[in-house]
DNA sequence: GTGAAAGCGCTAACAC
DNA sequence: GTGTTAGCGCTTTCAC
């Protein structure tokens, strides 16, 4: 039953490493050996043992994949991503969630550094000096992150943030509150900075409320502080708390878009079910997944480092939850300060 | 840099055959020595290679969880509470999505077959006959299917839709539509036996519409259909379906629960969140995910056949979009024929 | 209680 | 072009 590299080797009639070499380097072999080495193997349903090719070229045909969060509707579309690429180069992807806890991550990190040839850790809650750390252990590529000298997958939070941020002024709203998300989160510094662009370019006024968990309760929680603002618009870190937002003022009565505009980040697939339907900032989760196992291959293939960093665009998705701000009249100069 | 058996063996003084042993065999050893070699192993950072250890002994310390969708909230609960287990009892987790499609699933199996000790296959979508085949490339564990001979752990749900039903006719209602599920999926064959055995000893009307695929767009359009029957409740398949009937019947101006009352099955987080609140079957999904894993593991251990399967309980959350049939009133022979 | 030695299945020099 | 051979790092008889 068990099919090893001597016995196709027996049955082709030739030696075993021919066999190897009808799998890693067939141009080395005879059309005719190769073939024939080929159609036995295939009838005897035979595959390489991979922990015994791994034990001597010193690789596992594995990688992992760390996030924060299954659960968060961001990550799957990461996950997808990065399992069909990973699949399509003949690796196999361990997936681990840290469940928000950057110490996990490193423990994580750790274990499967052995048994892998190189990790994708997205959206990383760890300080600098335990990427770094972590990228001493094994072949590293980062997503929403950017630090000197480790492979970046990136999404342009900032460029969305702007955009949004550009829509409510279209729109003609001068106080939006910005709701920060997790503390130690790349992609909030981002948004962030993206936002303090527009609003000191434009005379626009931005209230920051938080930093909240990036969660439904959160933004529940927090619709009621930002409402205190006097706000006119609500930037939520992601969809998860513009989502509770929403909720939360329906229940206090406010209307959206008509009392208040809200919009998000990620645009997970709620965002569009909800009412109303939620403007948010498209974030390219299954591209960043792929970028990111293309990145870390290139890694491995010790290619010389063409591209280290792999920027995504993100795109603004306007949907009913957001709508001019009628008082005073939007036509009535809606850009003077 | 590389520290390998070799290197403890040197520096602890004794031969390769020792340091093994001391991780595999302890009460072989002299505590002495033991202890002697633990601590430089431990000092040089040392971990038993684990594909050379494979090569010999036969197994891999992986094992494959495979899912149909990781963006389907039921799945993150399984997946974390597997990986979990998995995590403490040494193993690493492949986790591959088969995007809903089954003939994804056997190639799947397939690929992985070779470099994990077992698989979990939750909420297979394949025929029985490809099941078994699986079965046949490595050891296999079931989740929320039941087949002979095969270990399985098994989510209530007859025993959920029963509950469910129950609370319908408990509040007065007499003519109750069921939203079916995915045809291939054995939770919507159990659930619609549940809700069946309920309403023949009940003299409730069931009308059963679908299949429907178990996502929220399917529920709005089921919406409709639910309503056109005239119907005072709707049971869904899953909670993602019943938030579309949500949607959808809040967008005709239809009352949850006054003018109908609905309900789903899983308990995803949003089902706490949504406006009206959903009450809901929840299933234990991260208990089935170490459920599975124990399995596998005894399964792996070759311990006789303890429990080949395990039936985990489901409990139904009654919250705010269920109420009373008002018309005519409860109060008035509620289960008279 | 400990060591020597034989492989697990494979790849990669090195011969021819 | 193809075969022979020496390991990769480890576990496991079999001696002692």
């Amino acid at each position: 039953m068990k099919v090893n590299i001597h016995e196709v080797a027996r049955q082709a009639g030739v030696s075993i490493s021919t066999v190897s070499r009808a799998f890693n380097a067939p141009d080395l072999l005879h059309p005719t050996t190769r073939a024939r080495v080929l159609e036995v193997a295939n009838a005897l349903g035979y595959q390489p043992n991979r922990a015994a090719r791994g034990l001597i070229t010193g690789t596992t045909g594995n990688m992992g994949l760390i996030v924060p969060d299954v659960a968060n509707p961001f990550f799957p579309g990461l996950i997808k991503g990065a399992q069909s690429r990973a699949r399509g180069a003949d690796y196999a992807v361990f997936l681990a969630d840290t469940d928000e806890d950057p110490a996990a991550e490193l423990a994580l990190i750790r274990a499967m550094a052995k048994q892998v040839d190189g990790i994708i850790l997205a959206s990383s809650r760890m300080s600098e000096l335990d990427v770094r750390d972590a990228a001493g252990m094994t072949s590293l590529v980062v997503v929403n992150r950017q630090m000197r000298g480790i492979p970046a997958v990136i999404l342009d939070s900032a460029g969305g943030a702007r955009q949004a941020l550009e829509h409510f002024i279209a729109l003609g709203h001068r106080r939006v509150v910005f709701l920060n998300g997790p503390r130690n989160s790349w992609s909030n510094r981002e948004r962030r900075r993206g936002l303090r662009s527009v609003a000191a370019k434009s005379g626009l006024e931005l209230v920051e409320l938080g930093p909240y968990a990036p969660r439904f309760e959160a933004g529940m929680l927090a619709a009621d502080s930002a409402l205190a603002t006097g706000a006119t618009a609500v930037l939520a870190y992601n969809d998860l708390m513009a989502l509770g937002v929403l909720a939360r003022l329906s229940d206090r009565g406010v209307q959206v878009p008509d009392d208040i505009s809200v919009t998000g980040f990620d645009d997970i697939p709620l965002a569009m079910m909800c009412t109303p339907s939620l403007t948010t900032v498209a974030m390219p989760s299954e591209a960043a997944g792929r970028a990111a196992v293309d990145l870390l291959l290139g890694v491995l293939a010790q290619r010389e480092p063409t591209r280290r960093r792999i920027e995504l665009p993100t795109q603004l998705m306007v949907r009913a939850s957001t709508a001019p701000f009628a008082f005073p009249p939007p036509s009535q100069s809606p850009r003077a300060t």
